[in-house]
Parts: C-alpha cells; sequence; structure tokens
DNA sequence: AGAAATTTCTATATCGATTTAGTTTGATCC
DNA sequence: GGATCAAACTAAATCGATATAGAAATTTCT
C-alpha cells in the first residue's frame, strides 16, 4: 500500500556488513537452516527448484561456508600441510614447489599450510603432530628415503598423503617424482657421445631415493657404455669457494684425465665448474659438465654446460590434485606422476 | 574368489585413543567445562589449587586445544597469512622467508598459511579475501611500494599485518627490511675507493621501494664521491643468456670506460659478471662487482665479487614475532626492524 | 548476628555447519 | 476410503571452546 522509501533495516539489495551464514540465508529464503544447508551439499532429498533459489541467494550474497563451522562439525579441515625438509638444495625446489602446490590449489576449498622442519629436527615429527591433531585432511612432503617411516607411519593409518619423490612402497601411494635414474643414463650416453671415457657423478646422498636412483642409473648407463664412472661425494651449500677448490682440485690431481661431471643441482654444478676451471680446466673443450637444475639459472653462468630441467612446478600442481584425490577418492588407485626426461635436441651438437 | 583371511588393517592399539577435550578434563577432574576452559586461560576466578589440578590433567593426558572450536567461537583463526609475491628473484628471497617465518612461528599457537600470488593477479585480492573471509588474524607480505594499496586497506580496517620492506607509511606499521639506501651507498663508497670512476647500477624495479631506496642512495653517494653513475634497466630471471650479453654489450659500446658494477640480486649479478666477461673484462681487475644476495651463492661463482648478505632469516623470525604482537598488543607501537649493511673487513682490500 | 562482599565454581547460550530423527504433504495403492 | 509410501522439508542435537549470568560457599563488614 505504501511505498517503502524508508529504508529498511535489512535491506537485501545491499550486502550487509555482517558474513552472510547458513541463518542468513535461511531468513532470506524463507527455510530451514538445515534445509539450505543440504541444498548448497546437493542432497538428494530437496527439491530442484528449491535448490535453484538457495544456490541463487547464495551466490547474490556471496555466501561462503565458515571453515571452523564446517571442521568443528565435520572434521575435515580443507588444510593440505605441505611438510618440507629444507636439507640441501633448499634453493633449487622449495620456493618452486610451495608456488606450485598453492597453484594447484586455487579454486579448491584447500589451503596450504606450510610446516619447514630442519635437518638437526626429527622428520616424524612434524608428520606425528598433523596426524595426532588432526591438523590437516592430507600431507605432502619431500626428501623421501626408499624405506622413509613417515611413509609407513601414514600408510599405516590410511592417512592421506602424497609425496615429491617415491619411496620403496610408491606403488601403492600417490607421489610426483622426476626420473631420476633416466637422467643419469641419458647424462652417461650424452658424455659418452661426446666421446667422454672418465666420468664422475656429484651425487646427492644416497639415502634419499633421488640420490640412490640417479646413482643406480649413471652406474649402469657406464657400464653399458664402456666408460669410466665413479661417485663423489656431494659438495653442499655449506661448503666455501675455498673448499670447492681443494675437492675439485685433489679429484684432477687422482686422475687428471677426468672429461666428464655429471651434478644433480645448481648449486654442484656451480661448485663443481668453479673448481674445474680454477685447475685450468674449459668447460665444454676439455670437460663437458651435464646437469639438472629445477630452476633455470645455470644459463647466467655458462652456456656450455649441458642441462635438463626438472618441471617442478608441475609436479607441484600435480601434487595439490593427487592429495586432494587422496582426501576424497581415497579407494582410487592413487595417482602418481613420473616425468622423464628427454635432452631436447638428440642428436644436435649445440655450438658456441 | 580370495578368502578374508587378511587381517585388519589396524586395531587400535592405544584404547583411549580418542584426543581429550576440555570434556575429558572435566570428567577426570571432577570440574565443569567451563572452569577447565577458564582455568587453563589462567582466568581471575579459579582457586590456585584448581588451576593446577586441571593443568596437570590436561598436561598428563596431553590436552591440546580444538583449533577449530576456539575459531568458532572467538573468530580468532590462530592462523597468519603469508601472501608472497613471486614476481622477481624469486628464488633468492622467498624460499628462506617462508622457511625463516615459520621458524619464528614454532612454539605458538599459529599456523602459516602460504598464499603465492602471481605477477599477472591483482595484489589486493589475496588481502582482500582474508580480511573479508577472516582466515587469518594477521597478514604479512612483501614486495612494498611506497604508496602500497594492501597498506591502505590493511591500516584502513585496522587489520593487523606485518611487510617485509617499508611502504610511505612504514613509521606506523611494523615491518622488517633491510637498508638498501645504505647498501648502495656502500656499494659507491667502497667502488670509489677501489678508483672506480664509472658505475652502473643494475636496479630492481623503482615500483618497489626497495628499488626507488638502492637508487636514491646510489645516486647520493655518487654525488658526493663524485664518480659517475648510471642505472641500468634490471635483468629478470626470464632474460636468455643471449639476451644479456646483448644488454652488457650495449653497455659497454655505449661507454667502454666502465669500470664498476653495482648489482641488487644474485640473478643480475651472474648474469652481469658473465655479460663483461664475454666482453672481455676481468672481473676484479678491469671492473669490480659489488653485489647483494640473500642466500649465499656467488661464493661458488666467482672470488673477486664484492658480495654483501642481507639476513633474511633475521628478517622473517622478526617479522613473525611482529605480527603476532599487531594480532595480540595492537596498542602497542609497532615492531620494526631495519638490518643496517656493513662491509666486513672496512679497509682490507682482500686478495683472491 | 545479619548483611554485604568476595571467591569460586556452574548452568546455559552461542559461534556455524551438519547429522539424525522426525513431520508434513501429497500421491499411490488395493 | 483408508493405509502406505515417497518427497520435501523442519526440529533438535552435536562438534569443542568460551562468554555471560548466576549460584553456592566463604569471608568481611557493621
Amino acid at each position: 500500500m505504501t511505498d517503502p522509501v524508508t529504508p529498511l533495516p535489512d535491506a537485501p539489495m545491499h550486502p550487509d556488513l555482517e558474513k552472510p551464514t547458513l541463518k542468513t540465508i535461511a531468513r532470506l529464503s524463507g527455510l530451514a537452516v538445515p534445509t539450505v544447508s543440504r541444498a548448497l551439499n546437493d542432497a538428494p532429498d530437496i527439491g530442484a527448484e528449491t535448490k535453484r533459489t538457495i544456490r541463487r541467494i547464495a551466490a547474490e550474497i556471496g555466501y561462503v561456508p565458515n571453515r571452523a563451522g564446517v571442521r568443528l562439525r565435520t572434521g575435515r579441515t580443507n588444510v593440505i600441510s605441505l611438510v618440507l625438509s629444507t636439507e640441501h638444495d633448499m634453493m633449487n625446489h622449495t620456493a618452486r614447489l610451495i608456488s606450485a602446490i598453492a597453484g594447484g590449489l586455487q579454486g579448491t576449498p584447500y589451503h596450504m599450510i606450510v610446516t619447514p622442519f630442519f635437518p638437526t629436527d626429527d622428520p616424524m615429527k612434524p608428520i606425528r603432530y598433523i596426524v595426532e591433531s588432526r591438523s590437516a585432511d592430507a600431507i605432502i612432503f619431500n626428501q623421501v628415503q626408499p624405506e622413509d617411516p613417515r611413509v609407513a607411519y601414514l600408510m599405516e593409518r590410511g592417512f592421506p598423503f602424497a609425496t615429491h619423490g617415491r619411496s620403496n612402497r610408491a606403488d601403492k601411494h600417490p607421489y610426483a617424482d622426476y626420473d631420476n635414474g633416466a637422467f643419469a643414463r641419458i647424462a652417461v650416453e650424452e658424455l659418452a657421445r661426446r666421446g667422454r671415457r672418465n666420468i664422475r657423478m656429484v651425487a646427492p646422498p644416497a639415502l634419499h631415493t633421488y640420490g640412490r636412483d640417479m646413482a643406480l642409473g649413471a652406474q649402469a648407463a657406464a657400464a653399458a657404455a664402456g666408460v669410466a664412472l665413479s661417485i663423489v661425494d656431494g659438495v653442499t651449500s655449506d661448503s666455501t669457494n675455498a673448499e670447492i677448490r681443494a675437492r675439485i682440485g685433489a679429484l684432477v690431481i687422482a686422475d687428471p684425465s677426468i672429461d666428464g661431471i655429471i651434478c644433480g643441482s645448481t648449486n654442484a654444478t656451480m661448485a663443481t665448474v668453479a673448481g674445474m676451471e680454477a685447475e685450468g680446466f674449459d668447460v665444454g673443450t676439455d670437460i663437458d659438465i651435464f646437469a639438472k637444475e629445477a630452476i633455470p639459472f645455470l644459463r647466467f653462468f655458462r652456456d656450455r654446460i649441458i642441462v635438463l630441467e626438472e618441471d617442478v612446478k608441475d609436479a607441484g600442481e600435480f601434487l595439490a590434485r593427487a592429495a586432494i584425490q587422496a582426501v576424497r577418492q581415497p579407494d582410487l588407485p592413487p595417482l602418481q606422476m613420473l616425468e622423464i626426461p628427454a635432452l631436447p635436441h638428440p642428436t644436435d651438437p649445440s655450438k658456441g
């Protein structure tokens, strides 16, 4: 009868200052709160028309479920915990992995909580904490060992997880990995193809699966190609320039006929090149360096290093999906991804 | 088909496996749930003896408050959101910053959620999302600009935050920063002291505060020292080796008397050195390079680069504390930290 | 002693969502 | 026509913690 010229206390046109909840939608639609909840969750006992109405209202007022409410009631946290070892080549993988997993989580209700642990810490501690306090729905972790206690622990409890790198039980759990064995094989074969006969590999610790894979792959390929190969203790990022030179110097003195070196990381490569050059070797002429890295960096360093890039971004995004599937469809076979390295130009010797 | 002789996955080893809640403690102590809550929160209206009893029980059974319960009731999330730009030298700072902030959060009830955003994204988006959905108690972000809209937005709303780098309003908000102006001044002075007279600076974009500070500091110091200085557009991590050489080549052709270069990052330094060496310059002899980096890396590269290290670890730990104080004691003056760079050996020209 | 104040604890409501157990309505069936 | 059944909804309980108001026990005051 009268035009409501005066603004209503709850004018639904402008979104309230308060965050909308199921109650808000219930009030606006005249339906009960559980009905709204069930409609939004697509329960079978809610009418199609009702669902449409409720969803329209929810979208209009920008309803987003309160995480604490969901978590308290259901136990679902909508959190994926990323437990990262900062040991070894921290800079090579970590930042990109974090960024990629976060990217893979975009558009999902999952948030990513990062829990780094330090070499001195017990790797089990953060895992146990998350499982016992149920502070995440799934865990992603890296630096996997063949007999990894974290894998055993989580599988035993049926707690969803995904790993960057494989364990001995990798056939039964989600993972993303780079085929380090293939990398090593390609490296040896390429060096052999270039006429190199006396190869060293600066390998990551064999404690970890990727270090072991790399060593095994290189040894097998060297035997097949009939070239000499031996594995050198890795140079860590804590080594000083002088130490590295000494290390490389000793290597050269022990056997001056070295003509190829395989390096598993940016760090190791730079240290090795610096050392070899200090010994008077010209990289690309007297010796070939075959390297792997996760972030394109070595191209700033020397043109004539042979570099394969590991696509950590791809792995991270995959791990996000794999972890979510482990949470939501635990009965499906685990998602697994193996990046197979390949030389970009199989038979084209690039010229400097 | 197969007989079900396989034993069950696992039987509960510990009978009291349920996670303890306030109710558990209430039952064990014979007190009411709110009493237990108030005792654990050290409320003034609970007797000393009662508090002692309750705390003992809580410790014995390993009680940890349910985050969802706390969050739902109080609105406190116990989450610090780290919103990181992945623009520019991702690898230099980011991983270490994440790790350091997480370290600073150890022993606190705070978890760290990482939300990277990409150069193409609107920097305001993640900030708005967090504030509107109240999904964190505080935000830490980096890549600060002088007139940063995020700073304005958060200050306007009184939302707790801390920044890595300063804005124009830095006197009023928590931050940790490195004195890039001082770095540039020291660089110019040291190069001048070594007899360099024609200096270039490969600077980060002046859009960001740190880029601006660096440029201003260098210009002032150059004027004071009476040396020539000009600023070169930064080389990004997307530049190819060839591009960089071309860039540096053009620089040398434009003025072959260049004898000093200041670089703000590992990347820029490596690219610059590679370019200069390709032009036939010997670093440390024909030209001096003065660099800054967050992760000791350049020492693997060349001995004779002059390097100052930025302590991102310190900054990260500080930011954690600063953010927590902004949440808990918003009326205290904001915690602020400025790392002042200094040359390790003021008047000792190191020998190669 | 009786009232007032203090100390210490309890009952109840609440945050927001979901689950369980109904209830209503209308259609179906014999 | 009455019973049965399905569809579509609602009421109430619940997750775990905390805020508020109030009650019981004790002490202090006049």
